[in-house]
RNA sequence: GCGGAGAUCGCAUAGCCUGGUAUUGCGGUGGACUUGAAAUCCACUGUCCCUCGGACACGGGAGUUCGAAUCUCUCUCUCCGCGCCA
């Protein structure tokens, strides 16, 4: 949520905003005006207050000095305020109700350098890492690999769950773990914090850090009771600190976490979503940072190079692409994606994505650091470190041998017991 | 799940019984004093509308009242005891 400051004094760069990213201007217009509505309304309000309170303070006064008849004069002129007061209330309330309703749905200002495009297509290298795998042989799709060596039972998921649910057997589901420790540890060794998440959160922190649409498409809700099942642990741990005034010297906080991530994905199908490339559950290792508004650019920086880093020593082919202003999305004001190699697909896919959210979740969450000048709001960031169920499918593939085994990257041997290759499941 | 006690400004704390301007300490910021610092002293230190100023804020919501931190109802959370349990 955009700060009601900047809709006041610079709704241009708003305007600015919106023409890059292609929308329209009514909604900014109608917050202007609806907030110049609530502040009339609000004013209106307070003056009625005002009276009470001072006719309530007269009676004090009066009774204190016994005089009986003027309280009573004076109780007589107010009879009426208390309705008159509720009413402008009410009416202030749902001005300032509908307000925010609409600024809610207004995107976060955008970083100068995002590239203006009108969809994914507009999306931009940044970087480009690893080898191209080169095969003597056809290489399989990792639908073939995890269908051949029985390490992944989608048939019997989808019996007890439902579709796009799965089970993870014998030694993929071992390099799943190994990924999980390796990926910590690293983080670890560059001052993150290991923290385990709820996996479910009441509605209204939950509107604080995400697109309203998500709960239409995305979350899962839990019945009977009023949680949803996170879609990642980017959620629980940026709303961590929500309605908190943070010490300066506590930030940046950094953090790893660690959680199985849910997702409904609503009208997502094809043949390209076989297997288990997009599923309702994976888990994944996530980046977090809290920080001072004036060094989030630099950890966003911070955050990618930790991603290069640890895929590097994956020893897998990728490439980062800058998003563009059409595919960026509501919160994110400057978003990198990683997209692995895919020799099966012979096509780069996402398998990370890593944004700097400035201080838009951070003013829904009211989330700030102590200043001298008073509070101010924090910066969030969010980067992917690995989703395991997609840094699989990229090992798989790129990793193949002829015979149909997995090489296992070599950072992640000693997590697996000294193992080289995955075997294949023998039931 | 049952019974009891609680939730007050960044932290801590008084006020609640008996309704009438939110107390004090710590921490923080600025200033005075100082060569500098410590100590001491002064001011400021929740949110909103903002112009002096005003309104709001005592876990959330509702009610009673001219007036609610205070009384009533309700919900949430925390702590203690009991029960159940990986």
């Amino acid at each position: 949520m955009l700060s009601m400051e900047l809709f006041r004094n610079e709704a241009g760069k708003i305007r600015a905003d919106h023409d890059k990213r292609g929308i329209p201007h009514d909604k900014i217009d109608q917050v202007i005006d609806l907030d110049k509505q609530w502040r009339t309304a609000l004013k209106e309000m307070e003056e009625s207050r005002r009276e009470r309170n001072i006719a309530a303070r007269e009676i004090a006064d009066a009774k204190k000095s016994g005089d009986k008849e003027r309280s009573d004069r004076i109780l007589a002129q107010v009879k009426d305020l208390g309705d008159r007061i509720s009413s402008l209330d009410e009416k202030a309330d749902q001005l300032l109700a509908q307000r925010d309703s609409l600024r809610m749905r207004i995107p976060n200002l955008l970083h100068e350098s995002v590239p203006v495009g009108e969809d994914e297509a507009g999306n931009t290298q940044h970087s480009l890492h690893g080898e191209k795998p080169n095969f003597d042989f056809e290489p399989r799709t990792h639908n073939e690999l995890i269908e051949m060596n029985k390490w992944v039972d989608l048939e019997r998921a989808a019996k007890i769950a439902g579709s796009r649910f799965f089970f993870l057997k014998g030694d993929l589901a071992r390099l799943e773990m190994a990924l999980q420790t390796y990926s910590v540890d690293f983080l670890l060794a560059r001052g993150f914090t290991f923290v385990q998440p709820p996996v479910m959160m009441n509605r209204q922190a939950y509107e604080g850090v995400t697109d309203l649409s998500d709960f239409e498409t995305v979350m899962y809700g839990i019945t009977p009771d009023p949680l949803y099942m996170i879609a990642t642990s980017e959620h629980p741990l940026t709303a961590m600190y929500m309605d908190e005034v943070i010490e300066p010297s506590q930030l940046p906080i950094k953090m790893v976490g660690v959680s199985p991530c849910f997702r409904r994905e609503v009208g997502a199908h094809g043949l390209s979503d076989r297997g288990i490339w997009r599923v309702h559950q994976f888990t994944k290792i996530e980046q977090i940072v809290i920080s001072h508004p004036d060094d989030s650019w630099g950890h966003h920086e911070e955050l990618l190079q930790n991603c290069v880093d640890l895929w590097d020593e994956l020893g897998l082919h990728y490439e980062v692409v800058n998003i563009c202003t059409g595919d960026m999305g509501t919160v994110a004001a400057r978003k990198y994606d990683l997209e692995a190699w895919l020799p099966g697909a012979n096509a780069f896919k996402e398998i990370v994505s890593c944004s700097n959210c400035t201080d838009y979740q951070a003013n829904r969450l009211r989330m700030r650091y102590r200043t001298s000048g008073g509070n101010a709001a924090v910066h969030t960031l969010n980067s992917t470190a690995v989703a395991t169920s997609r840094a699989l499918v990229a090992i798989m593939e790129q990793n193949q041998t002829e015979d149909g085994r997995v090489k296992v990257p070599d950072c992640l041997v000693s997590f697996m017991g000294g193992k080289t290759h995955l075997e294949p499941c023998n039931w």
